[in-house]
RNA sequence: GUCUCCAUAGCUCAGCUGGAUAGAGCAACGCCCUUCUAAGGCGUGGGUCCGGGGUUCGAAUCCCUGUGGGGACGCCA
């Protein structure tokens, strides 16, 4: 492998044979600072078995280390046996390993480590597509994509809400409130006006709640004329999602919603039945989990109709047999925590023996400086709304900077969309966060068009070279050793794991930071070392890091569904 | 009330499977474009890691407890 620390532990292990290897590898930290080694190990947990004191163990081990060719030397600093690696070779191990995958450094294409099934975005039906529903689309997109570099087939599925109440009231709403014409024109944002309104009116006239639930019974009986008004509205709303969709280049392999579930429910009502897991209570169905220290799962209602649990087993069950998944991931916010624990001990109360590779990932919620995000109170942000204000900021910022820029229509969508992607991911998923135009539309600091403009930057200089990427195959790595470019190499060494801890952790978060750290070592090695330069040799030795960071930073900003463009 | 998540610089946050002086960005101030994109780089100031106990050679990190905040808790999704 391309892990200079294993030959480090390999070391290590010589001189510790009762501690196995990787044991030793696991114990191997990177030191806070650059010069107390690239690699230090710690002893003090040997002291017990060795009966020592860890100085004397560190010492003592240092002193018995033999000369490698990897390691430039190795200092004891107390209780730490310091390592440094021989910079040559941990830049030529790899920036080479880089230069050898291209394209597909950092991804595993291969698609053969089983199915893992996303559902993400879902947004609700009628109702305008809102800052709150872009972190489930952004996170669970970017989850989808590093899922699939880890080297899983993954399945989007946009799970759909277009079933239950609010169809009834919004048939109310539109035979009170409005008009075919103008439904055909404003499309949402018309459904959101009547819906808006039916509260309103129906807090005045509770009269107008009952016709709605009278609607969606009719619905559920499969009254064919509610049926049709019900799928115009549909149609009406996923046309405005697409294009949001497309804005945001966004693709789902299912759409399978919660109206797909409704002849399939009976089956597994009865499933739940036939293990006797059901009972009544109060008149409605449920599943008792006390034993799990949770509330009980409601099933039916006391009128016998479903509930949203209902559906999202049946889907569950629907889902294994349909993709038989290694995994089932639910991108909602944190309010629905008890909703999927509840749902995940059902069915391992069913029997189900993969109850454990469902898992929810929760994140924070929106809220503006207004207050909460309230369809009903229309206090809502569309993000087709701030997606247009991100574009037309970094086109001012165009004009400003680079005005002779082709394409700049193009570019500016991609970096004003980029820029709002990455604002929403950058952080810790579970965190709150309250929406703000400052900090969306600021382009500076840790931010997606700082990545962004730090990838052109580097494709600008190799264009400007002459010198296509495959062409440099030859490097001479001892050109390589100064601290820049040693600091670089080792941030775009990690790539990998960053998936793998991206992917454990569920954390998009975590591909956003080190493009990041990948963008401050090439601006600092960038202004540090002047690239093209008259000596060929030196030249080429630095284009190949340029080279190995536009492809670690385009596949970057790739797993977080954010475009690299090529001039900015 | 019960369960759960969170609390680190003026602000937004990293760091949390325990380790060597707690890090970024923003904001403020100062410096660097006749040289590869200044959406950049460098520097300065800025901290009782919410309080209190405990475990440990060692705690921002683990345990207990208090405080403050978010969320959920039966017929919405």
């Amino acid at each position: 492998m391309t892990d200079l620390k294993w030959n480090v532990a390999k070391l290590l292990h010589e001189q510790l044979p009762t501690l196995n290897e990787t044991d030793i590898y696991d114990m191997i930290e990177i030191p806070t600072n650059t010069d107390m080694g690239d690699y230090a190990f710690p002893c003090f947990k040997l002291a017990k078995e060795l009966r020592k004191a860890p100085p004397i163990i560190a010492k003592d081990i240092t002193d018995k280390l033999p000369e490698t060719d990897f390691l430039a030397s190795v200092q004891n600093v107390n209780a730490y046996i310091n390592f440094f690696l021989n910079k040559e070779m941990l830049v030529k191990v790899i920036i080479s390993n880089i230069l050898l995958e291209k394209e597909n450094y950092g991804i595993d294409n291969s698609k053969s480590k089983g199915n893992i099934v996303i559902d993400y975005s879902s947004p609700n039906i009628a109702k305008p597509f809102h800052v709150g529903h872009l972190r489930s689309t952004v996170i669970g997109n970017s989850l989808y994509r590093i899922f699939e570099a880890l080297g899983y087939n993954c399945e989007g599925v946009n799970h759909l809400g277009d079933w239950g109440t609010q169809f009834g009231k919004l048939i109310v709403a539109y035979n009170n409130f409005s008009s075919k014409e103008q439904i055909e024109e404003k499309g949402i944002s018309e459904l959101l006006r009547i819906y808006v309104l039916f509260h309103e009116e129906a807090e005045k006239n509770p009269e107008l709640d009952e016709q709605a639930r009278a609607y969606f019974t009719k619905m559920e009986q499969g009254d064919t004329k509610t049926l049709e008004l019900w799928k115009w509205f549909k149609q009406i709303s996923l046309r405005e999602f697409d294009r949001v969709y497309k804005l945001l280049d966004i693709t789902f392999d299912s759409y399978n919603g919660e109206a797909f579930y409704n002849d399939k429910m009976a089956e597994i009502i009865d499933e739940l039945d036939t293990h006797g897991l059901t009972e009544i209570s109060e008149g409605a169905k449920i599943v008792k989990l006390d034993e799990y220290n949770m509330p009980p799962c409601l099933i039916t209602k006391k009128d016998g109709s479903t509930l949203y649990a209902t559906r999202d087993i049946t889907a569950v069950l629907y889902r294994k047999n349909t993709y038989n998944f290694k995994k089932a991931i639910y991108v909602t916010a944190l309010q629905q925590n008890l909703h999927f624990a509840q749902v995940f001990k059902v069915i391992e109360k069913m029997g189900y023996n993969w109850a454990d590779e469902l898992v929810h990932v929760p994140f924070g919620m929106v809220s503006m400086e207004s207050g909460p995000l309230a369809t009903r109170k229309g206090n809502v942000l569309l993000l087709e709304e701030i997606l247009t204000q991100a574009i037309q900021k970094t086109t001012e910022i165009i004009n400003e900077k680079n005005p002779s820029l082709k394409n700049k229509e193009t570019v500016a969508k991609q970096v004003g969309i980029g820029a709002v992607i990455f604002n929403d991911m950058y952080n810790s998923i579970i965190k709150d966060v309250q929406f703000s135009w400052e900090k969306v539309l600021n382009f500076d600091g840790e931010t997606g068009p700082y990545v962004q403009y730090t990838h052109a930057r580097a494709c600008s200089v190799l264009k400007k070279s002459g010198i296509n990427k495959s062409d440099i195959t030859e490097v001479n790595y001892s050109l390589l050793t100064d601290e820049m470019s040693v600091n670089l190499a080792k941030e775009l060494g990690q790539f990998k794991n960053m998936i793998e801890e991206a992917g454990q952790k569920y954390e998009p978060s975590y591909i956003a930071r080190y493009a990041v750290n990948v963008a401050q070592a090439f601006n600092k090695f960038y202004h540090e070392n002047s690239i093209l330069v008259e000596d060929k040799e030196l030249k080429n030795a630095r284009l190949s890091m340029v080279i190995a960071t536009i492809y670690t930073l385009k596949n970057a900003l790739y797993l977080l569904g954010i475009q690299a463009p090529v001039q900015m």
